[in-house]
DNA sequence: AGAAACATACCGACCAGTTGGTATGGTCGC
DNA sequence: GCGACCATACCAACTGGTCGGTATGTTTCT
């Protein structure tokens, strides 16, 4: 079990991917320590010895999460586009391209984390709802340009409508999982898409 | 520990409201056995009379779930008024008006339970998808009615838009529990409305 | 050498499910 | 109209296994 020295130092890291998948999967509470154990090919003395209980796994994790799929999302190439509005649309066609066959693979850690833990683990709710609404507030900048004011004079607020999107993100996988059909995730934000784009300038 | 006339006979049921209260709390995979006894008020010799397996339980629990919110919806005064359109949007209003302070008893004890299942317990998660899919379909007579001929033309269907309506609904729950903050399941019904409203004959 | 990064063996608490019963109310022969 | 019989509903103690976490090493890097 002891690695090489390019192996070693790692295990943190290992870790922290294995959550992503394996919690994902099973969510937080169906998950042993011995599960992430053994999917990051690690020991329960590294696992101890990185993090001091699962729950603070769980946090590091919402954060890992935040982190790769923050880098995900600013390397995409829609942050290219030129006015604001073809920006939020192409966010969220970004987000549709990455429908894929397994909700396991597309869908969001912190979304699922939050409904095993908002009333029972707060430091964990704390992360997850960090995450997710540090990541619609990247948003906000451009849908307030691009806001149209006729939507403005509604009452209509970039922040509102950020964390709309995310609403229709995390809701969509839901219904994903449920009807064990990611089609009904790509409709979903092609509502979205509909929906936003009647309130932003062309 | 049952030893009335009016308390024996009562256990299955008292059983599967406990499973809501306390499923929608801590999730299904956080909720033992026993804690659900306590709930009801019954002992573990009564919960495995009724139900096989915790599995069972969770399955009869869904289905539970469909018998009484389906009674709460079907007996709402939105069925009264005199249009489709204004029945679908009478369907949001009420929605929107069953958000309180708690999340744990205000969002959708199914929609908690694909998120744990959906990899790990097909059965648990059929019924599931059985409760809100089933819920879904039916807004789509009166959705159907109310479609302008454009939105039609433009490809959207009522059984797509019945289901998007499920998807901010549960999306709108998350959102909640994760910022803590129950307004924002408000502000999103009231997006979905906007965008409902622009798709309906008035 | 000393510290950081692991590995292994183990513990007490807890958990789903079992076992072997008891209490209750209904049915049917008489 | 009553006692034998029985099915259903429930109870409490227990079991085999699992889980999060710990104690105590061993290896590797600097």
């Amino acid at each position: 079990m002891l690695k090489t020295r390019a192996e070693r130092g790692t295990a943190r890291i290992r870790l922290l991917d294995a959550a992503v998948d394996v919690i994902r999967t099973q969510g937080y509470n169906a998950t042993t320590v011995d599960d992430l154990c053994a999917a990051a090919g690690v020991t329960k003395g590294a696992f101890f010895h990185h993090f001091h209980s699962k729950t603070a796994l769980a946090v590091a994790a919402a954060d890992h999460w935040s982190t790769t799929t923050g880098e995900l999302f600013s390397s995409a190439d829609y942050h290219e586009r030129s006015t604001p509005t073809e920006r939020v649309l192409g966010y969220l066609d970004f987000r549709r391209n990455l429908i894929g066959d397994d909700p396991a693979k597309f869908s969001c850690l912190v979304g699922t984390m939050t409904q095993e833990t908002f009333a029972t683990y707060p430091d964990i709710r704390d992360a997850c709802g960090q995450s997710i609404l540090a990541h619609a507030q990247r948003l906000e900048a451009d849908i307030d340009a691009a806001l149209t004011a006729d939507a403005k004079a509604d009452g209509i607020t970039a922040a509102s409508l950020a964390i709309h999107m995310q609403v229709v993100i995390q809701g969509a996988f839901i219904l994903s999982k449920a009807a064990d059909d990611p089609s009904l995730a790509v409709d979903s934000i092609d509502h979205l898409r509909r929906y936003v784009t009647t309130l932003l300038d062309t």
